[in-house]
DNA sequence: TCCTTAAAGCAAACATCTTGGCTTTCGCGA
DNA sequence: TCGCGAAAGCCAAGATGTTTGCTTTAAGGA
């Protein structure tokens, strides 16, 4: 989205404005009671621009989501601690403050929108994990496929963090990484 | 929410309209778009009725979700099976039309009204869980826990079904299902 | 430096949702 | 059957979000 076709100096400053007044929004009173006017005023921009550049709330977010979105941890090879620390790192970025928000306002858009952030949200995730089976089987591993990981260790993760499971912490989410990676581990 | 003074006639013929307009619209424009003033006009009641007796949107859709739940299968005793009848009964619940539109409003909706729908809705899967498990219990089975069967099957269909992942059918269902009533299974 | 024009700003019309005061209906117990 | 009162209906005011036509600003190339 940084493609517009005059990305200087006044555009890049409102650009990046109305991405901080949409993240303290969303941080402050949750993705659902950001509305295109709160998020103008606190830019200090005018609510016709965020119309006109961004149409709806759904578009909006599904772009700051995408940018805030931190970087994963490089994979060293080593799948068990590498599955762990992507389980954990995964459950971070759902955590933080606002970033289920994020997820709950694509789950929620409507369906054509959607396919916008959810989809690209897929896509980051399985790069993500496949880079790191990738890691582990150059280092001689068998590592489980990205359907097991996603099914044991990603999923579980939003659903736990969606239904505000209790007991849903870091110890967690490696416990659930190492059940996949191999020697299940009671806890 | 049937526990109204009073439930006779006028009230009961509101609520069932109301209801009834709410699944409609949800089925045919997806939950974001269904306003209180459309489901009143719909129902053919008074918009201010809609207000006074449900206020919000999330708070209508979540008992509407709540009511149209059908029922899961009995459980036989037989703990594979059963879980996979579960499962893709699970699935088609959520793939049901309006289904999963009904689990986005409530994900999307704000942090204190959601407690009443998505609680709600953890718990009921709980105990049709628990009495599965208590069932094969019973029949002399070593049933998984239920944190392994919502981490294993309930959480994969929501985050699959969630994010349209190819593939997501009712064999793909009893294969989770499988996989955490004992021996693994192939696909 | 100057010119072109994409993008931002402005203001007013417009649509829509929401709320409040009041009246009317009608379920239900006496 | 009658009367009370809970709940539905009506309408108008108010608030909020959205669109539109136009003007102004300032990147970026000539």
């Amino acid at each position: 989205m940084a493609t517009t076709r005059r990305p200087g100096g006044r555009s890049a400053r409102v650009q990046a404005a109305v991405h901080r007044a949409v993240t303290e929004l969303v941080v402050e009173r949750g993705a659902d009671q950001v509305t295109i006017p709160a998020v103008a005023e606190r830019a200090e921009v005018n609510p016709t621009t965020v119309y006109r550049r961004w149409g709806s709330i759904p578009a909006l977010l599904a772009e700051v989501a995408i940018v805030a979105e931190g970087g994963a941890p490089a994979p060293t090879g080593d799948l068990r601690a590498d599955l762990a620390d992507f389980a954990e790192w995964t459950l971070a970025d759902l955590a933080r403050p606002g970033g289920i928000a994020f997820f709950r306002a694509e789950v929620a858009a409507d369906v054509d929108d959607r396919r916008a952030g959810l989809r690209e949200c897929l896509k980051r995730t399985s790069a993500t994990i496949e880079a790191l089976l990738d890691r582990a089987r150059e280092a001689g591993h068998e590592p489980p496929t990205l359907a097991e990981v996603m099914d044991r260790v990603v999923a579980p993760l939003y659903f736990r963090v969606v239904f505000s499971v209790p007991g849903t912490d870091a110890a967690y989410a490696r416990h659930l990484a190492h059940a996949v990676s191999g020697k299940p581990e009671s806890r």
